[in-house]
This record gives C-alpha cells, structure tokens and sequence, in this order.
RNA sequence: GGAGGGGUGGCCGAGCGGUCAAUGGCAGCAGACUGUAAAUCUGCCCUCUUAUGAGUUCGAAGGUUCGAAUCCUUCCCCCUCCA
C-alpha cells in the first residue's frame, strides 16, 4: 500500500489490524468514498452458534456499518451443501438440510446482537445463498460460469494445492465449493450491489475467484479484502479452549466463561486484541498496552469487559466482571459463577468429595475426581481437600445457601440443595 | 473390476503372539513458580468406593492358541495406482 488510504473503513481496520490483503486498495478506497458501499462476508452453517474464531469477521462488519457502510451477511445456506475444503485434510461432513436450518437460526441470533438489521441504507442484511445455489442448472452453470474458470489454475489454489500435495482426497463435490463462492459474489453484486467481499486469509484464493468471475463474466468491478490469521502470541489457535470452542451464544458459553477467556488472555495478546474484539480508541489502548508487569491485569479486565460487553450486552458484562472480582479478589463468590442443584436428601445423606467434583462437572469421571483431590487441586470453600472419601453435607452449604467447589485455581462451582 | 497400502487411546504415531492398558510426541488436567499471563519444572492423563486389584479397549464379527492389538477367516470403511 503506498498511500494511507483515505476513506474511513480503510483507515480504522488498517489501524486495528484487521488487514491481510487488499486487491486493489486504491480502486477500492475510491469506491467506499463514493457513498455507502455494501460488502459481504459468507457464513457457512456447519454450527448452531459462531465462536470467537469467527470474530475478527463479525468485528470487521461492525466497523464497516459504523463507518457508514452496507454490511451483508450472507448465510451459507447452499454452499454448507457442499463444504469448504480451504484449510483442511478431510472433507467435512454432510449436514442434513434440517441441521443447516437450524444452524442457521443459531447464527442469525449471534449477529443480531451485533449489527443493526433493517432497510437503510447502511443496515445489515443477511441474505441466503440457498436462494440462488439451489436452483442452479447444471449445463447452463457449466456454459455461463465454468468456461470462465480454468482447472489448470483452480489446481493451483492452496485450498486444492495442499490437499493433492498431502496426498489426501478431495472430492469434486468440494473441488467446485470456490466455484460456487465465486458465483455467490457476483451474484450479491447484481442484487445488492455488493462489491467487496471479505474473509479470513484462508479464504484468499476463494474470494479472487469471485473478483475476477465478476470482470469475466459481467464486468463488474469489484474488491477482495482478508483479515490475517487468528492464533495467540504462543501460536495455538484463536478461541479454542479446554472445554472446547469458545461459543458467542450465551446458552453454551456463559457471560462469566467468555469474561474469563478473555481476563485471560496472554500478556503478549493484550494490545492486539483490544484493537480487534474492543472499538475502545486507540489512544485508550496505547496506553493500556503501555501497563507492565502485573498492571497489565487492568487492561485484561478491560478487554474482557468490552468484548462480553459486545457480545452478551452491558448487564451481563457487568455481572461477569463482578462476579469474577469478588471470586479473585476477595475469595468470595458471585451470582454468575456457574452452579449445580444437588437434592437435598442426598446432601444430607452426605456425598463423597469425588463424587461431588464429578457431579458438579469439574471432573469427568470419579477416577479424574480422584486425582484432582489426591494431588492437591480440590478445594471446598477454599480449604484444601486432601481425601477424595471425606463426606460432604449441607453443613458445608453458607449463609448464602451455597458452598463452593474449586478445581485448580479457576474453575468454581457453587453448589446448592434443592 | 484389478493390484497394493491402511484402520491403535482427543490428535499424531509406535507396537506385529506373552514382560501391553499398550513407547513417544501434541493437546488436556493438577502442583510448584507467578500476576486469574507466558515460559519452565514435577505429577497425572480408559473406567471402576479407595486398588503390587478388577473390568472393558487397538474398524466389526468369528476362529486358532494356555495366552492375540499382534496369526487365520469373513465383513465394513479409507487411501494410492491401474482399468
């Protein structure tokens, strides 16, 4: 890039980091200073939620709606039919159309919490590319869209590249997936005016395709734009934790769980992710990058506020952040800390320790339970359990009708008799 | 259809008749050190009421054997090459 570019969207995500590659950064910083541009980004259905790994896209959105632009999301409805091989040794597999359907409400609920829907002109929209795949002729596809495509290049993209170099299988279902993602980006340009498309850096090879069947094929102009690479600073990838994913909706992660991936972010993450998952200023972020040491845990807080704040909204964020400060801070407890109902015949009857651990989900099986009490990792209302045999009761249960079950340093559980 | 290769614990990957609940690596969990960080070190890492114990595992089902993940048979699935 030679020049800073000069419309607004260019500048913030240039600033914050969101920028891999651009196709032709001037054409398009002259498109988006003509007025409000709508730009997509594709969202198969292979889940019922997004998680953080679909972040920075869903981030990238939210700036271009801020700075005056049309954000469309576009349900992979069709194209979840097929699969993206980008990025992966093995095909994905088949979803029925009841679970692309349901995946797709999931997803849907994800988004309206962060983009503004509606008819403006700088609403969201999200249509479904079901709509246009699912009717598709074959012959007059192959004679309007295949002959602009050329297999000896198609071989070349990494998504197919890699899988041949590996010597592992892609199926010609699959091998047409970037052709359909092309056909979906002209297709969005004729009916919505779509004339960016963007993605992660895995999805490079794919959304050129769709530029230049857009200049084959109808002449359009359009613009190409991905966001780099998600992993931490130690290089494992972004949004995957112990228990799995890191999920945006609250029904699989909690408000307390996702404060608390984000409070704990690597030192060396900080600054990157306030300018990525937070629209704090950049000024206010310098200088929370600028903490050393253990202050650095103030920025964490911060972080982790806003992004639950983004996501799951004020009041939740806010509940996150206290229920986290009186656990860490004051060794008490909190109204989101997540919590199992035990009967309260059973309580009284009194429950071994490991059993306990096991039934409140902090271990797996009685024999993980075991093992987390025997080597020291228990705790109940803070006191070190040292046998996994020692009986619990409801005297263990305080004033707040509760007691609380510790694993490791940061897994609580309060424990109630119902 | 033909020839060859392969299916082992979350993943990768050894084992190829007993000493195998199965080497090793990664991931994960816990402890120590810290700052609810990273790195490092240590322990754990199929299940089972507490175990120099039992049960169930190495694609599935049978079989040979005192004894099989390891040998045989059939079946299922995957890959490569040839047609």
């Amino acid at each position: 890039m030679s020049a800073s570019p000069k419309s607004e969207f260019l500048r913030a995500i240039h600033e914050r980091g969101f920028v891999h590659q651009i196709t032709d950064i001037e054409a398009l910083d002259r498109r988006l200073m003509s007025g409000p541009t709508p730009a997509y980004i594709g969202f198969d259905c292979t889940a019922d939620s997004l998680h953080v790994g679909s972040l920075v896209q869903i981030m990238i959105l939210r700036w271009l709606q801020r700075t005056g632009h049309k954000p469309v999301v576009l349900m992979g409805g069709g194209t979840t039919k097929v699969g993206d091989p980008s990025g992966r040794d093995e095909s994905r597999k088949l979803l029925s159309d009841e679970d692309i359907a349901r995946n797709m409400e999931g997803i849907k609920r994800v988004f309206a919490q962060f983009l503004a829907f509606g008819d403006g002109k700088t609403d969201a929209i999200m249509p479904n590319n079901a709509t246009w795949l699912d009717t598709l002729l074959y012959v007059p596809l192959l004679r309007e869209i295949g002959r602009h495509f050329s297999v000896n290049r198609m071989l070349t993209m990494d998504s197919v590249r890699l899988r041949l170099e590996r010597e592992q299988p892609l199926t010609f279902l699959e091998f047409n997936y970037m052709v359909l993602q092309a056909y979906d980006f002209v297709e969005l340009a004729k009916r919505h005016g779509c004339a960016l498309q963007m993605g992660g850096s895995d999805q490079w090879g794919n959304i050129v395709m769709g530029v230049e069947l857009g200049r084959r094929a109808a002449g359009l102009e359009l613009f190409g734009l991905t966001t780099p690479l998600m992993t931490t600073a130690s290089g494992a990838k972004m949004g995957k934790t112990a228990q799995g994913a890191v999920w945006l909706n609250a029904d699989r992660v909690s408000p307390y769980d996702y404060y608390q991936f984000w409070r704990n972010t690597e030192d060396a993450d900080v600054e990157r992710f306030l300018k990525l998952f937070t629209e704090l200023p950049l000024g206010e972020i310098a200088r929370l990058a600028a903490l050393a040491g253990a202050e650095i845990n103030e920025a964490k807080k911060i972080l982790a506020f806003e992004a639950t704040k983004l996501c799951h909204g004020d009041g939740a964020a806010r509940d996150a952040a206290e229920t986290a400060r009186r656990t860490f801070e004051e060794g008490a407890t909190g109204d989101a800390l997540p919590h199992v109902d035990v009967p309260r015949a059973d309580l009284a009857a009194g429950i071994a320790a490991f059993a306990l651990f096991a039934r409140a989900g902090l271990a797996a099986s009685n024999g993980e339970a075991r093992r987390l009490i025997q080597q020291g990792g228990a705790r109940l209302n803070d006191v070190a359990l040292s046998d996994p045999n020692v009986k619990i009761d409801a005297a263990a249960i305080g004033a707040d009708g509760s007691m609380k079950l510790t694993a490791g340093k940061k897994r609580h559980v309060l424990v109630r008799a119902v």
